[in-house]
DNA sequence: GGTCACTGAATGAATGGTCATTCATTTCGG
DNA sequence: CCGAAATGAATGACCATTCATTCAGTGACC
């Protein structure tokens, strides 16, 4: 209908179905996050995408197929958009910060995607060690080796454990998210970027303070010279 | 059947009410832990629990009032036990090392409890909602006073903003959860407490480098005297 | 340029299976 | 024996998935 059949027989299907299965998951993407995965309906992404019932299937092997293909999809894009933005940059901070951009602007821009990634993905532990065993990992991966590298320039202390660091790095990332999804007032996540990082990075505590220098601090008061 | 009757006739049934409602709660942690709750069937909640299926409906207004319920009463605790464990402590720092204490020492100790806090629960937004309007905000709140009362001891800095300071340490310790459930490696995530603090108290950055002065750094390598 | 048969996409009503929930009946303690 | 508590088979909704049928282009042939 929109393209003008210019080509071969074959060719005009193809460049249609992969229009309409973008058009599927893009309705699927809206219908879950409003819904639920488990209250939406096939029917119910059917009509939001403009065909019949039966035609999801055309192009879905299943319900859960469609969760599986949004969270493929928008992690492969997700995941090279992340390495791309750290590559050009050297300042290990610079690079969290790009990292940081990247997952909160893009969480802010496209609100049904995000619901789909904080709420709906993490449905039962079927999903949930999907995510967690290829993609989550990879990307954990991808900003434990930021700080390791930042070790490595002497940019972050080399006492700490990348992992833990990389895992809450994340966490707040993720919170941040989901408590933007969750709450009524519209803002852009990617505006306390800075904060976050600055936060990260520097700790919450007065340097001259000695409560921060000991794991299990003694308090001041029992010193008696 | 275990307690033996030694009150009146109004007495017993309440007490074995209590007992009963308990085991059944106990029952649907497990079996929604293991099944996920959308595919956990209620008469599997009641072979668990070692009743009919219609008693759980002597018990519970519906499926989701169980999930409800577990909630609200894990939730209830959970906020005691917090301020409990805070309110006895000055030291901000070791308040702050109370509170994971106690949310992965708790988490570690009941793994079906874990599992359904960290993914039932956020199943649709629904319960999400509910989570995040009532406890969660309470939750973040005790957090965020503790932070507050460290920048006003002069522990923590005052720029910092204790909102955003309190989501981060959250979501570091619900992402430290996420994690553990989700492991196959067997480990007490309340080990990882100290390495938390210190990491949250004083950041990764090396006191001595200049990236971790400014929000926006300059590379180094531009100085030119 | 009109007709026809063909192909594969699209449809949506019908199917079948799966439970949450109910309630008539049974059990049990006192 | 009574009333409360428990039972579990029966009910009724709901919805993913299927598939017989329709539709719309396409090329061939006259």
């Amino acid at each position: 209908m929109t393209i003008h059949s210019v080509t071969t027989a074959t060719a005009r299907p193809l460049l249609e179905r992969g229009d309409k299965r973008d058009a599927i998951l893009r309705a699927a993407t809206d219908v879950f996050a409003s819904r639920g995965f488990f209250n939406a309906q096939v029917a119910d992404v059917a009509r939001a995408a403009g065909v019949a019932a039966g035609t999801v299937y055309l192009y879905f092997r299943s319900k859960d197929d469609l969760l599986v293909s949004i969270f493929d999809r928008t992690m492969r894009e997700w995941i090279e958009e992340g390495r791309a933005s750290v590559a050009p940059i050297k300042d290990p901070v610079e690079r969290l910060r790009a990292i940081a951009r990247v997952h909160l602007g893009r969480m802010g821009r496209d609100r049904s995607l995000a619901v789909v990634f904080q709420v709906e993905l993490r449905q039962s532990t079927k999903f949930m060690e999907r995510f967690s065993a290829t993609a989550l990992r990879e990307y954990l991966g991808i900003i434990r080796e930021v700080i390791v590298e930042g070790q490595a320039t002497g940019a972050f202390r080399r006492e700490i454990n990348p992992t833990l660091a990389a895992k809450l790095f994340f966490g707040g990332l993720d919170e941040m998210a989901t408590n933007w999804i969750l709450s009524a007032r519209r803002y852009a996540p990617v505006n306390d970027v800075d904060a976050i990082i600055e936060m990260f990075v520097r700790g919450v505590a007065n340097v001259r303070t000695a409560a921060s220098r000991i794991p299990r601090p003694t308090p001041r008061k029992a010193r008696r010279p």
